[in-house]
DNA sequence: GTCTATACGGCGATAGAC
DNA sequence: GTCTATCGCCGTATAGAC
């Protein structure tokens, strides 16, 4: 295992992810990026040419680290069940490490005329397993029929937004960061259970 | 009735709510908001002295209209069914209303040393009624024990979060702005049936 | 109350020395 | 590759005429 010094290119990178995840594209200036990263503007714009670059390279890695664990365990070759375990225990072990990243890429996704856009046409002509499996779950007669983009959606739901409104809730609770996580460890468990009794019930 | 017309205040404040809830802060300039008014700059600080204590009154205003419905709906005096299918009815009909809300409000509550953070104090020494609801119904044995927290993030985020994800949902299913209120109207069934089924249930 | 004109600072970006 | 110095622009805010 060879031991690699960071070059100036990524700690600077790594600083200016840091800076646009905590505050947006908006609320961030090239100076902040330059600071976090103990060096210069210039240097900034050397290796990325501009801020609205070096956004757009960081915006694309995050809505991939979003969005690409979301489509590959959903289609995953898993039982459903166990698909459903594995999915809220994986997201929620990666949105424990980057808390922010939700938040990040949903708020710069805002308005019609967005920075984005062009992302979501490679994203997503993937097919999406996880409904399938749904409907042949409920033709064997397993689970109850219903409209399962709702499921899906609620599953999203319950992991993804209490992380979008992780300050709320350690405020409104009085939680320190890691007693929140605690409470996210134990919706491992709460959320399969609920998406599971409610499926499993005879509708 | 008295028929109003806006005042130039009025028609600034509604502007500058308009852009800051599509772009927040930091991507909105205060040239933006006085066109948006079809008014100028100088307009927007005679009335309110600055971006910043214009941004403050908006945002003020927003988190009440966000989380006064909630806590004032979650402590009615109503039965646990009746009073979860009110929650989430109203609450999706005040965010088709205003679907921008959400993410403007978390948005914008992001970081540590955040802009805001004396709203909280002022906002929940509130009892939580809906809480105390549960545990009584968990106590007569109508509904399972469990963390009663779990189930009110999820009922929460549930509602919410699709709002928050509403322009990822409508890109990926290629929806209409109608068509995606539809999809929330049939949430108003798919929520309550989840989360009741789930308590009903023999843990 | 409203507008034009302007002050002033901070922003992103680059030139040019090393 | 790195840094200092600086340019030009656009941001917020205000002075002052009407």
């Amino acid at each position: 295992m060879i031991k690699h010094e960071l070059s100036t290119e990524e700690i600077i990178k790594d600083a200016a992810k840091k800076v646009f995840l905590e505050k947006g594209f908006g609320n961030t200036t090239t100076r902040d990026i330059a600071e976090h990263a103990s060096s210069n503007i210039a240097l900034v714009n050397y290796y990325f040419r501009s801020k609205e670059k070096l956004f757009q390279e960081i915006f694309r890695e995050c809505f991939a680290d979003t969005f690409a664990p979301i489509a590959r365990i959903l289609n995953d070759d898993l039982p459903l069940e166990a698909k459903i375990y594995k999915f809220v225990d994986q997201m929620i072990e990666l949105l424990k490490s980057d808390p922010m990243l939700p938040m990040f890429v949903f708020s710069e996704m805002r308005g019609e005329n967005s920075k984005i856009g062009s992302l979501m046409a490679e994203m997503h002509p993937k097919e999406n397993r996880f409904l399938l499996q749904l409907e042949e779950e409920a033709a064997k007669g397993n689970i109850r029929k219903t409209n399962f983009d709702q499921i899906e959606l609620s599953l999203m739901s319950m992991v993804i937004f209490p992380f979008i409104s992780m300050n709320m809730i350690k405020m409104k609770q009085n939680l320190t960061t890691e007693e929140f996580y605690r409470f996210m460890d134990e919706r491992k468990k709460a959320i399969p259970e609920m998406i599971l009794t409610y499926l499993r019930h005879r509708g």
